[in-house]
DNA sequence: GGTAGGCTTTACATCGTTGCAAAGATGCGC
DNA sequence: GCGCATCTTTGCAACGATGTAAAGCCTACC
């Protein structure tokens, strides 16, 4: 029965008496202090396994200051998209040592306003953000006095590290891509109107740059306003824009969920893809992969993404003082049967 | 400058010097302590807000023995079905004031052993716990001296309190609908030889008991083995019961990834779904609305397996001594495209 | 044999908060 | 106006660990 009744009842305390030393020299051994000697080291190892020592960490952690846990906050699991992430993150931390709070925002400016100043910030050590509709206007409150890496390039500028990809030429790479099958009639579902630096103003961008590069006019009425980027309002924009008249040879979601939503429009519709449709999503969630038809996108380097952002804000937690970094990853067009020539 | 320039650098003793009482008045403010002079609550208060104090949440563990963290842990977030059940217990979890940290098995048993010995579990209150991989032979793993609430029927009979859905009745009702739309060889894929409480052995009983109810002659080479309930499983199940010549007029995936694999590897085959062939799935993620053709399947009822979990967790954390309770949550056969007349 | 210097171990204070029990203030009934 | 009950506030110890600095122990070398 090895002496305990109640959950956590075993303290250093205990095993020291066990072991017939001091409380600090269980501490040293357990800490893997260097100088001590194998005899008493393997004594109190002896005391602890036969007590079942664990550490009890929030003492460890008023006393250091530090916690190991990192938080994650994001708009919501049930996007694949940010699950995927979160599960990265997650190994991430893992391999690393630390264990990771996810905090869900609901895509709500508000909400994500008060993830910064949540009393649970008191609980991590440091913060991997991921904002949707923080602009920069909200960059006074990404001023915060914890480690924090924001993912995306929303927010320009500020005193924290930032992990993101090139959403401007990763949009304009895929783009191309549908021009090299030979569409014109390229639509773009799920734009933002009136954002300037958001991912869905970004990779507009590239749209534009791509049809320019190929000396493809411009129409506004192939860019098709959507909120949030679900699948429904995948399905909402491809129905508008193809019911609005305008001759589409193309669809580029600016993500996958939006493009998985046009390729159930578009089979609701019996509009064959990619035969009359070819459509190209952003992301390269799971899904695409076994979508019908499946679906071609651009791989954003979710894995590096999340190692990254876990090792910068390891290193700002450690108290690396090394300025603000900016870590573009790399992307790759991932072509499927959705754009198949 | 509201006096701080390190974090956490203020603490209940600068509040109450500044506010002129003791430490004990701060702390009793905090926690809404009943007898308190307005007055003097509102000059606390003032400090509070003044100085920006928070409370340091590692003291106030060690102090109360309490993290307000529950622990979650699953196979992965990648699969969409826990994805979404982590963003519901997160939900319900977050409206009782407490946080959730997910950790990953990967669905590997010494994985899952190890989530339940963990030196994590010294930093949560307790654990809601989605096994894939423990069978009855690990209920002693299961007898921990923390709150633990299982999900799923795979283990049965022990000290802890228990959360699952009718898996046996489940698959008859899917099973049966097939039968309603006229099938009658209908394969099952994904099933685990050998196992018998798991979520796998209980749903094929569920697919046996309705073909016998319908007296369809039950034929073992329509039941298909595959390891983890992966799209990539579905897909191979698929291909595997095809090429092998049987006959089969329906698929039914024990969960929807499988199913949709199923689909996948129907799609490219050129098999017509459902006129040649009809698909089920099970789990009713998001996916299955938006699959095309739009995916059966049966809800599981997660908002309120999700909450059932937080709740019976949090009551047993409050000290709760009733008897350990076992809630199966109810479920609903969801007909679409793939299962159409 | 003595001593400097390195290796081990230790005592003690401390991290920030809350439970306890008691002290001080207030109000009520007679 | 007094005494008792109730409301408010307080001081102190404790939660379990670790940093500091010093004490004890050895070894090696003169």
């Amino acid at each position: 029965m090895n002496g305990s009744g109640v959950r956590g009842t075993v303290t250093m305390h205990d095993v020291a008496a066990r072991a017939g030393v001091s409380i600090k020299t269980v501490s040293n051994v357990v800490n893997d202090y260097p100088h001590i000697r194998p005899a008493t080291r393997a004594k109190v190892q002896a005391a602890i396994d036969e007590l079942g020592y664990r550490m009890n960490l929030s003492a460890r952690s008023l006393r250091q200051g530090r916690t190991g846990i990192i938080g994650l906050a994001l708009p919501e699991l049930s996007l694949p998209y940010f699950a995927e992430l979160a599960d990265s993150v997650i190994r991430a931390a893992e391999a690393r040592g630390v264990v990771v709070l996810i905090e869900q925002t609901s895509a709500d400016r508000q909400h994500e306003l008060d993830v910064l100043t949540s009393d649970r910030r008191q609980l991590t050590d440091g913060l991997i953000f991921s904002p949707l509709e923080l602009g920069p206007d909200d960059a006074d409150a990404l001023k915060v006095d914890y480690p924090l890496v924001v993912l995306g390039e929303r927010i320009f500028g500020g005193d924290w590290d930032h992990v993101t990809m090139n959403n401007v030429d990763a949009a304009r790479a895929a783009t191309q891509h549908l021009i090299d099958q030979g569409r014109r009639r390229i639509a773009v579902i799920g734009a933002h109107a009136g954002e300037t630096m958001g991912s869905a103003a970004l990779r507009v961008l590239g749209y534009q740059a791509a049809l320019a590069a190929n000396g493809i006019p411009f129409d506004p009425d192939l860019v098709v306003e959507g909120g949030l980027w679900h699948r429904a309002t995948g399905t909402d924009c491809t129905n508008r824009v193809l019911d609005s008249g305008v001759k589409v040879d193309a669809i580029f979601g600016l993500n996958d969920a939006l493009a998985l939503g046009a390729l159930h429009a578009l089979h609701a519709r019996e509009v064959s893809v990619p035969d009359e449709i070819a459509v190209i999503g952003f992301d390269d969630i799971e899904d695409a992969a076994y979508a019908t038809p499946t679906l071609s996108s651009i791989s954003p380097g979710r894995e590096e993404i999340a190692t990254m952002a876990v090792d910068l804000l390891l290193a700002r937690i450690a108290g690396e003082e090394t300025p603000y970094r900016r870590v573009i990853t790399d992307f790759e067009v991932v072509p499927r049967e959705s754009t198949a020539a």
